[in-house]
DNA sequence: ATGTCCTGGATACCAGGA
């Protein structure tokens, strides 16, 4: 085995984000790249443009949209999933799975959930249920598992958010989304950045609108989490805020974590 | 309520989503 990054990446907007995702990856040179909101059809993703810097890709698309994909560096990675079990007539891109590296890799784009109350807040809940059952078989596999992605749920209001208070009624803060959220970890899963970093504020997502970037108002609501499996071998995490820094940024940093060998 | 930025459809802006 040797070491990997894995890195997760809401893009919102691959073609328009072209040039940053391909700065990004040369200078960072993660392993394996969840990238989430690609916005983008299937027969639109910038495949040769992503091979040409050294990654092989998936990707699940759909018109405007959602749209998940996985990047490995030096290899295309293996498909073992499209789309989470439990709703045939759920047509959102929103799950992918693969075997990279060594690993079992689950790149997730879970549902906003806004406005809640609602049929939105509904459908985040439900998708939520159906991320935790497949989970539990993803663990029950024995496999080295990653599960990454944007869950767009904050954990906590202390480390976790610049201030709740303009929050509170929002999906991503309400009591249901945290309580699915801590049943997910509750099957054994480990979160990467929060384990390395338990008393420290972490970011990875600062609104557009209000200056949030420049008055470092953020949420942490992209996570990484490991199975038991694979989590001896956390030893770093981090976020690349230099991203969100950037003219013309996603609204998200990547969110990276070390693994020894 | 406000603010910004993406996509796509039909225009020289708007709607929908986040």
């Amino acid at each position: 085995m040797t070491a990997l990054t894995v890195a997760t990446f809401n893009i919102n907007g691959i073609r328009s984000r072209l040039p940053a995702l391909l700065a990004w990856l040369e200078r960072e040179r993660p392993d394996i790249v969840c990238l989430q909101e690609l916005k983008c059809p299937d027969e639109a993703f910038p495949q040769a443009a992503i091979e040409a810097a050294g990654y092989g890709a998936l990707w699940h698309g759909q018109k405007s949209w959602n749209g998940v994909a996985i990047l490995a560096r030096g290899m295309t990675p293996l498909e073992s999933r499209r789309g989470l079990p439990g709703d045939a007539d759920d047509s959102h891109s929103r799950y992918l799975e693969a075997a990279a590296h060594g690993l079992i890799v689950g790149c997730l784009y879970l549902p906003n959930g806004n406005p809640q109350p609602g049929p939105k807040f509904d459908y985040k809940l439900a998708w939520f249920e159906r991320l935790i059952a497949h989970a539990q078989g993803l663990l029950d596999s024995g496999h080295p598992v990653v599960l990454a992605g944007d869950y767009n749920v904050v954990p906590t209001d202390e480390l976790d958010i610049y201030s709740p208070r303009s929050w509170k009624k929002d999906a991503l803060l309400q009591p249901e989304s945290r309580a699915a959220w801590q049943r997910l970890l509750a099957q054994g899963w480990t979160d990467a950045l929060r384990h390395l970093h338990p008393d420290a504020r972490i970011y990875t997502f600062w609104d557009y609108f209000r200056q949030r970037w420049e008055r470092d108002a953020g949420l942490r609501i992209d996570h990484l989490l490991l199975s038991p499996a694979l989590a001896p071998r956390l030893r770093e995490a981090g976020v690349d805020r230099w991203v969100r820094g950037e003219p013309k940024a996603s609204d998200h940093a990547p969110t990276w974590m070390r693994l020894g060998a």
